[in-house]
DNA sequence: TTACTACTTTAGAATCATTCTAATTTTCTT
DNA sequence: AAGAAAATTAGAATGATTCTAAAGTAGTAA
């Protein structure tokens, strides 16, 4: 329902959110955070995230990279899209939202929101609830 | 549009479906259409398909699976669904159609076509046209 | 602070799906 | 039946991710 944070995010910050997700405020944890919760609406890979890391003078173990990112998946702060391929990509974009996907890249790019009228929930199955509802629009760059 | 083949298939037929898609019938090629173009809706990964053709007594190298399965898609006969995290699953429905996950088994489930009343096609990035649209649901089991 | 315990991080090995390679076999055409 | 082109194959290679066991760090209580 809610879920953007609009501005940057400063250590502290990061911090204060770990803890409100029961997640120890670690130096690692901490990097990780301030690049991916600052609120812009993005879709990284582990891979990326590591680079991303160097660059900002925080290396780590991609081990790490992975452990912190299920971590905050499991946390709600981050949501796993498996569309593409090859790697999972991690959106820091909570709202529902849809996503064109670009076969030949994997790339994603975020559906504007009032774009889309979802349509009505189908009827379940039995015994199961829904989690999350998606539209996917893959597309191919004109030749 | 369309595509259901709503009868199963003799080996005669899966060969000249197999011809009229430019794919030499091989053995191989046969035993994986007369499986998979039977026109039941299904979602088969390479390995599921390989005990598949194992016990219909036409084992084959997991490589000659992968390539056929290629084949089949480029030639529209399968189209590949990445959702649950780890194997490519390959469906055999063609129609445009939609999907319940089960988020923790990654099973696919087909959404009843009559169910769904697809939104209009959001307004696409410039210089890429649409080449599917797919709604996903993701379930999980309650407690 | 100190000491303790539980939790984290880490490098590197392991795993799993998939792709690649190079050699062998099969199919199609003559 | 013979030759050329295409397909199949086993096994190696790749790439993303997970696991393992050891070393480091954070929270806690004294």
């Amino acid at each position: 329902m809610t879920g953007n944070h609009p501005k940057p995010i400063s250590p502290e910050e990061a911090a204060e959110t770990l803890r409100a997700a029961s997640l120890r405020p670690t130096r690692q944890r901490i990097a990780i955070a301030e690049r991916l919760l600052d609120g812009r609406a993005r879709h990284v890979s582990a891979e990326q995230l590591r680079d991303e890391l160097v660059d900002y003078g925080q290396p780590m173990a991609l081990a790490t990279i992975y452990n912190c990112l299920h971590q905050f998946e499991e946390a709600g702060l981050v949501r796993p899209v498996h569309h593409a391929g090859d790697a999972v990509l991690y959106d820091t974009n909570l709202c529902d939202h849809h996503h064109f996907v670009d076969v030949e890249t994997g790339e994603l790019i975020d559906i504007d929101p009032g774009e889309i009228i979802l349509p009505e929930l189908p009827d379940l199955p039995d015994g199961f609830e829904a989690e999350t509802i998606e539209l996917t629009v893959r597309l191919r760059r004109k030749s």
